[in-house]
DNA sequence: AGGTATTGCACAATCGATGGTGCAATCTTA
DNA sequence: TAAGATTGCACCATCGATTGTGCAATACCT
C-alpha cells in the first residue's frame, strides 16, 4: 500500500491511463481536458490508497511557481516578531501560499544569504521584517524579479510599512510627562531615553518624537538625555546603572526603547528599594504581556502587528512594491 | 547584466562550454570531472556577473534532495516555542540544511496538512514539536520515508524527546512545600495545580509529579486539588477566581502549568491586595523572562531547550527515529 | 613514430509534473 | 449513411540541474 514513493507515473500504470491524465485529474484541470468522470474517480481513489503526494519540486519547476512566500525576521523569541510571524502565516495561507519564516539575527550577511536561499527555492514574494540592511535584500530580490516589501524598518528601494514611530514616541513621551511627578532636584527633573541603536531608523524616529515633545514642553533638550546603548539586555542594565549613578538616582521618567532593553533595565531596578522606583515613571516602546504585571507601573506602546502586515500584503497584492513608498501605521498606547 | 533569470544554459552559452560543465563547476564537482582551472574561473566569474542562483527546485528534483528540514510548532508567539525555533535554525544550518518552521496552532488537522505540505516540498526530516496528534504525523512521515522525531510531547510511533515533566513537577512541588508558610486554616493548608489539559501527556506527568510529592509528604491527596482548566489565559483567570472563592482565599501554594496560564492567574491576582498575595507561594512550569520580575515571588521551571533539540538532532542524525524510544531531559528550577 | 595514458569536455538521459497538440472512437445530424 | 462534431485520452516537449558515458585532443613513453 505505502510504496516508498508514488508518482503520477506509478498511478498511471496502476490505473492504466497516461501520466498526463493523472496529472490533470490531480491538479483539477481535468474538466478542461475532458476526462471522463469515472476515470477521475478511479484515479482519485488510487491516489488516496497510494498516499500520493504531489512533488512540488517537479511541479514548481514546470510551472515556475513554488507556492512559497518567505518572511525574514530578526528573531523568533521575541513577542513582537513571534506575533508577526503568526499573523504572517495566517495571511499567507489565506492567499494559498505556503509561508516560510526565517530569522536572520540582525546580521546583514545572514539576511542576504537567507534571501538568496529563499530565492533559490523560488519564493514568490518576500516580506522583509526589521532588516538591518533592507536595501541589499531589495537589490537581490529585484535582480531576480521577486516581489518584496519592507516592514518595521524601511528601505529606499522598495515600499515599506512601518510603525509611526515618531507619533508613538510623542504619545509615550507626553504620557510620561503627564504622569510623572515633577521634582525639584534639577538633575532629576528630566526624562531619559534608553536603548536602541542611533543609526537605526526606528530608533532615530523615536528619539525625534521624544526630543521634539520635550523641546515643545520645556524649550530645551540635551543630547545627554539619550542613551542609545543597543538592544541587548546586558548593555541596557549597565546603561541604567550608569545613568543612576550619574544622576544620583532615577530620572523623573524613563523611555525604554524595546522590551529587550526593558529586561536589562529591570535587572538593575531589582537592586533598588521599591521606594526608589516610585519616583520614576516608566514607559516602554513595545509591548509584552508580562511586562504589564511588573511590580511598578509601566506604559507601553503596542505596535499594530495586524495593521502592519495587512498593509504589507496590500502592497504585495497590488504589485506596487517597487514604488518605494512608506506607509506608516499608528501604534497604540497602553496603560500598565 | 541582471537578466531576469539565469540558468546554467545561459551561462553555458556565454562561456561557450556545455551546461554540464557549468553545473559541475558551480556545484563543486569539477575536480572529479577534470575541468580545467581556467574554465572554472571563467564560469565562476560569469556566474557572479549574472547573479546566477541555483534553482533548487530543479536541483532537488534531480538529486531527490531538497536541503530542507522542517519543524512544526504550536505557536510562534510563545517564549518557549520561539526559543526552540531559534535553536532549531542554528542547528539545522550547522548541518547544512535549510530550516522551515511552521506553526500549527495545536490543531491536529492543521498539523497533518502542514506535514503533508512539507513532505510535498520534500523536506528531508521533520521535528514535530508539541504536536497534539504526533502519531498521525508519524504515520504520514513513515509512509513517505521522512525521518522525524517528536519533541516536548511524545508519540508512540517515533522516538521522542521530552522534558522530564514528572521530575520537574516533583522539584517544583517540593520547592513550593519548602518555601510556603504552613497555615492553620485547614482549607488553605493545601497546594493546588492549575491549568493544562488532563488528556495531554505533559500535563498528566506534571500532575503525577505534583500529586505523588504531596502524597509522599502528607499521606493524602485530593482530586479537587487539580484544576486542569486548559491553556487559555481567560480560562485560567476564571479558574483562579473560582478557586479563591471556593477556598475563601488563596491556597497555600499554586502550581501554575505554563506561562499562558500564568497570564490568566495574574489577571485575577491584580484584583487582590498585595497582602493577600504574600500568603501564597507561586510556581510556574515554564519560564518567561518578565515573569521573573513580577510583583510577587515566583518559582519557575525552565525547560532545557538546547538539550531537547540536541537530543532530537542526535536521533535524526543516528537515523534511529523509528525505534520509538523516549528520551527525557531534565529541566531546571529557577528561583524568582 | 606508434601506442598508451591522460586531460578536458560534450552528449544525452533523467527526476516528476504540466500542457499543447493530435488522433481515434463515438455521437449527432441531415 | 456519410460528413461533421464531440468525447476521451495519449504523446511528447519542457522546466533546470545532475551524472554516467563517450570521445577527441594532447601528453607521455619506449
Amino acid at each position: 500500500m505505502a510504496s516508498r514513493k508514488s508518482t503520477i507515473y506509478d498511478l498511471a500504470k496502476l490505473a492504466d491511463v497516461s501520466a498526463s491524465t493523472v496529472s490533470a485529474i490531480l491538479n483539477g484541470t481535468w474538466k478542461e481536458r475532458r476526462i471522463a468522470a469515472k476515470t477521475v474517480e478511479k484515479v482519485q481513489q488510487l491516489a488516496a490508497d497510494q498516499q500520493y503526494t504531489l512533488n512540488r519540486q517537479a511541479s514548481g519547476l514546470r510551472t515556475s511557481k513554488s507556492g512559497l512566500i518567505g518572511m525574514l525576521i530578526p528573531l523568533h523569541n521575541s513577542r513582537f516578531f513571534g506575533t508577526m510571524a503568526q499573523n504572517f502565516e495566517v495571511m499567507a495561507r489565506a492567499r494559498g501560499l505556503y509561508p516560510i519564516v526565517v530569522s536572520t539575527l540582525r546580521d546583514p550577511a545572514l539576511e542576504l544569504e537567507t534571501a538568496r536561499a529563499l530565492i533559490s527555492y523560488r519564493v514568490e514574494s518576500l516580506v522583509v521584517l526589521g532588516a538591518t540592511d533592507p536595501d541589499a535584500v531589495s537589490r537581490l530580490c529585484t535582480s531576480h524579479g521577486v516581489a518584496h516589501v519592507n516592514v518595521d524598518l524601511p528601505g529606499t528601494l522598495a515600499s515599506s510599512v512601518i510603525s509611526d514611530n515618531y507619533w508613538g514616541a510623542q504619545q509615550l513621551t507626553a504620557c510620561l510627562l503627564q504622569h510623572s511627578t515633577p521634582q525639584r532636584v534639577a538633575r532629576r527633573n528630566q526624562l531619559y531615553f534608553l536603548g536602541g541603536v542611533a543609526s537605526d531608523y526606528a530608533t532615530r524616529r523615536r528619539i525625534d518624537g521624544f526630543s521634539d515633545t520635550l523641546t515643545a514642553q520645556f524649550g530645551r533638550f540635551e543630547p545627554g538625555q539619550i542613551e542609545a546603548c543597543g538592544y541587548e539586555a546586558s548593555m541596557a542594565e549597565a546603561a541604567t546603572k550608569a545613568l543612576y549613578q550619574r544622576l544620583g538616582g532615577l530620572p523623573r521618567a524613563l523611555f525604554i526603547n524595546s522590551t529587550m532593553v526593558l529586561e536589562g533595565v529591570i535587572l538593575f531596578l531589582k537592586t533598588l528599594p521599591a521606594t526608589e522606583l516610585a519616583r520614576c515613571t516608566f514607559g516602554c516602546y513595545d509591548w509584552d504581556p508580562f511586562a504589564a504585571y511588573l511590580s511598578f507601573p509601566l506604559w507601553m506602546v503596542r505596535q499594530d502587528d495586524g495593521g502592519l502586515l495587512d498593509a504589507a500584503f496590500d502592497i504585495l497584492d497590488a504589485g506596487s512594491y517597487a514604488e518605494g513608498r512608506v506607509v506608516e501605521i499608528k501604534p497604540a498606547l497602553l496603560s500598565m
